[in-house]
DNA sequence: TCACCAACTGACCCATGGTCATATTTTGTC
DNA sequence: GACAAAATATGACCATGGGTCAGTTGGTGA
């Protein structure tokens, strides 16, 4: 009897479902100005059960952000694995893909951005919190693993750092810049785009062998 | 008869005053958990009459914020004109001084990575709006004019562009990265101040004449 | 002394996150 | 098929807090 089974699934799909439609609003009307009921009518349920699947708004926004680092591991994942790429030049390509990523999927981008705004409303034993802890690990160790490629293809210096510089490109790709300050007008006539690649233009520099 | 110069003055005090009691109670409370009658209570006002010199919350915690830029510009400002020094060595020490500021005013330091949260909901037409704008373009020049006098005390390579690594490093400076997702000890046993220094080191090899 | 006006007050409005007693559906048992 | 127990879902309700506004206060200038 795999009642106990077919039950998990079927929550385990309604909580999917509820993300879908958590997107689909605070996506269209920003997390500020969606509101939970317009969620629970959108997953065409009742508010109260929102809070049998996640604790708070908030959860449910990190939910979302876990999807968002789902996809872009997904994507590093497949440039790890890519043959006849030597290690610099993967390294290269890192930066094509993390602008792509925020064209393509600009929703999950920008959600990225206010991790700090909800991460700190939730609790840290939750499995949400682990998950995306554990998603941005790997893709922590993804970008380290493209670095020591490199050295042992030896098209990247021996004595560069890979985790140091996996974690300083990280936080390039979700500085605040990119997306908020940069996007001022008023400020400058250079896209993000233009900043992410000239930085990693002189990186490359610095640890080409 | 200065009077009206002199209300002027006080209506201007009067302002100072709430931005200095919204942030005992922001800092301490946090954005989310304060409310605006407690920043009424520590001002010595009443709500109301908070609103007749902040649109809103969110305009209040934007003031906060062009301070913090205030403080970090003014040491930036130090630097820049600082005797002795080639560019390069200023360059240098921009990541130490970014880092002290971090350490030293740690509140008004995390008030930039909540730019986003708050900008999104104020008019671009406010007068704090635009001092923002003025105070975190003036410190990417003073970025910019510090890698120009490298360039022309021949300390800093000729072909970098001073614009596009300034506005990179003022990303790097406010990713969301140094304060909350690193600091999760499960992820690392780095700090961020170790991967500032670290990223610094990479780039002055890439850039030094 | 008085009219005026800017500064200020705080009771009030209302939107919304979150709760919970109740209702509905599903499951297991006989 | 009947029925109890458990799981799931409902939506009226509550508390909170951002924001408003009719009314008060007190300084100013005539």
């Amino acid at each position: 009897m795999g009642v106990i089974e077919r039950k998990e699934r079927e929550k385990e799909l309604r909580s999917e479902n509820i993300i879908d439609a958590a997107e689909r609003i605070f996506f269209n009307k920003g997390f500020e100005h969606a509101t939970m009921n317009d969620v629970a009518e959108e997953a065409e349920l009742s508010k109260g059960a929102l809070y049998l699947y996640f604790h708070s708004k908030n959860e449910l926004c990190m939910a979302i952000l876990q999807r968002s680092l789902h996809i872009l591991r997904k994507i590093f994942v497949l440039l790890l694995n890519e043959k006849n790429l030597t290690g610099i030049e993967k390294f290269t390509k890192l930066a094509e893909l993390f602008i792509t990523f925020a064209k393509e999927h600009t929703n999950h981008y920008n959600s990225l951005l206010s991790y700090r705004e909800h991460r700190e409303n939730c609790p840290a034993t939750g499995k949400i919190i682990k998950s995306t802890i554990e998603e941005n690990q790997n893709i922590n160790n993804i970008i380290s693993d493209i670095i020591k490629m490199g050295q042992i293809d030896k098209t990247i210096k021996k004595n560069i750092d890979a985790d140091r510089l996996s974690l300083a490109l990280w936080g390039n790709f979700t500085g605040i810049m990119p997306s908020s300050i940069l996007s001022e007008k008023v400020i400058t006539n250079f896209n993000p785009e233009d900043i992410i690649k000239y930085h990693f233009e002189l990186l490359i520099n610095a640890i080409r062998n």
